[in-house]
DNA sequence: GAATTTATCTGACCTAGGTCAGATAATATG
DNA sequence: CATATTATCTGACCTAGGTCAGATAAATTC
């Protein structure tokens, strides 16, 4: 029974507004205005190029400039121009000021810790998170390359392998199946691929090469909380993309009848069932696309 | 798996303040100061004690006035002095400002509703949105008293049958339980009792009285996402508290060894074991409590 | 009944945030 | 090369939000 969604929703949006609105504000506390301090969380956030900051921040030029001054005159940030194009400026931190963003980032990391810690099931309460930051920053998804061995690559295995266990009836034991080198997905023989919301990574994809014209497809997988946003058809793209960059002319992938999503994409986007071309025990459906 | 706590409610508190600050800021867009509509907004959700709206809105007193001042100015509020005191002011609308208030709150559920059609599973993001919600206004729960047949108490009553019969091995059917009139869970004979946390009920219990000296606790239910926050042991309470307003001297009721949490609750709430006093097919254990 | 407390109002004042119209210099376009 | 366009900066100006020190009047306490 749904009570009301509209009013559920605007339930929500009351409660966090009151709550992390808060941590938001919260930027206070170090004698410091909002506007500057949201610039300076920026540039530790990796944005130096002024312009950038300032669409990102949705601040008028006018605006920009003198927070950026005052940032200046407290000593936390210096600005130069910007190497290729004299009329940008990149801002970046002095040492004082990479410890000032410091101190905001452990100010707001004890926060959310001591908000956290005050609930019990809090994991449930977390996994409830996750599923509106994936929902409300859908747009916001971006693919990246990535080692296959980074933490982030190495949690979307975890997880895709944990999922494959849950569903194929017999489990799954990724030491039977045939697990690829990692070098075989690291340009120039291949690529992985993550998708990541914010931080999270919420999906990946690995490009398994050869050196010669066969690529195949391993390790689709996008987190549960991040489906239906047309995550897995944008990896799948960006894996394609870079198959044809490394003159790739054939992709073939292997798949499980249990994996009903990943089928319908193929079926879908291009790919025509094969026979096997494998003796992995897990595969019972078989995939190629010539690009 | 857990992948940095901190840093996925971090992710999620940007999340929200970047689509639902949205919200919060769209009292702009109809040409008054956000200030100016929080009072409004306050007003019209039932706060009209102008120290109360103040306390609710945090705001300073001067502040206060000078918003109050602007909305009188427009003709959308009148003040009138509170009638028991002389010193307090109430805030009423005028029918500009009824107006008014419904012409925000239809622009907020436009809202709110557009913001939900974008995205698929809505009910599962409904659902994160209840769970965040009710563990973020954990401390705003507040019980009230009800008619067993209003709607919240309806939706209350259809979520606990539908839980008892998931939970139940033979399932639930409500025509063989000995389901109590209305009348009796009504003062003067009993009561029937809402937790309600910003507007959704999210627990309920009744009080089954015979109008003698003996009653009965029935319908003890707390919606899922609002567990663990010590709802059911503060309806109990309040149930208790009217019991004795009621001269009731003795309570009872039954429950199923299904409901764990129940029996852990009576148990540890001075709640004795009992034998079986009716015949009703679902319950099997029996408690009483002497006032 | 006098003294204190409380709720509201008023005027003076301040800061943060934001807009706008040029100025300046570098780059892109014809 | 002349002419736009772009990124930043500067000064002038404005509004919203908020603080503070009294003023006023009603209620409470002694």
């Amino acid at each position: 029974m749904q009570y009301d969604p509209v009013g559920r929703f605007r339930r929500f949006a009351r409660a966090v507004t009151m709550e992390v609105g808060a941590l938001d504000t919260s930027f206070l506390g170090r004698g410091r205005p909002l506007g500057a301090a949201r610039v300076l969380n920026a540039i530790g956030m990796g944005r130096t190029d002024v312009a950038e900051i300032r669409e990102y921040l949705g601040l008028d030029s006018g605006l920009m400039s003198r927070l950026l001054r005052s940032l200046e005159e407290e000593g936390l940030v210096r600005t130069t121009p910007h190497p290729g194009d004299g009329r940008r400026r990149v801002a970046i931190f002095t040492e004082a000021g990479q410890r000032e963003f410091q101190a905001y980032e452990e100010l707001s990391n004890a926060r959310a810790s001591a908000l956290l810690d005050r609930f019990p099931r809090s994991d449930e309460l977390l996994h409830a998170m996750d599923v509106v930051a994936s929902a409300l920053g859908r747009d916001r998804i971006a693919i990246q390359e990535a080692d296959p061995g980074d933490d982030a690559a190495r949690y979307c295995l975890g997880e895709y392998y944990a999922e494959l266990r849950r569903r194929f009836e017999k489990g799954f034991d990724v030491a039977l199946s045939r697990d690829p080198d990692a070098v075989d997905m690291v340009r120039p023989r291949g690529v992985f691929l993550l998708a990541m919301s914010d931080g999270l990574p919420v999906g990946c994809v690995g490009l398994k090469g050869t050196g010669g014209e066969v690529a195949e497809i391993k390790r689709l997988w996008i987190c549960p909380t991040a489906r239906g946003f047309g995550v897995a058809r944008r990896l799948m793209h960006a894996a394609e993309t870079v198959a044809r960059e490394l003159s790739v002319k054939t992709l073939r992938l292997d798949t499980n009848s249990a994996l009903t999503e990943a089928l319908k994409l193929y079926r879908t986007s291009g790919w025509i069932e094969i026979d096997r071309f494998n003796e992995d025990p897990y595969p019972d459906h078989f995939f190629e696309k010539h690009l």
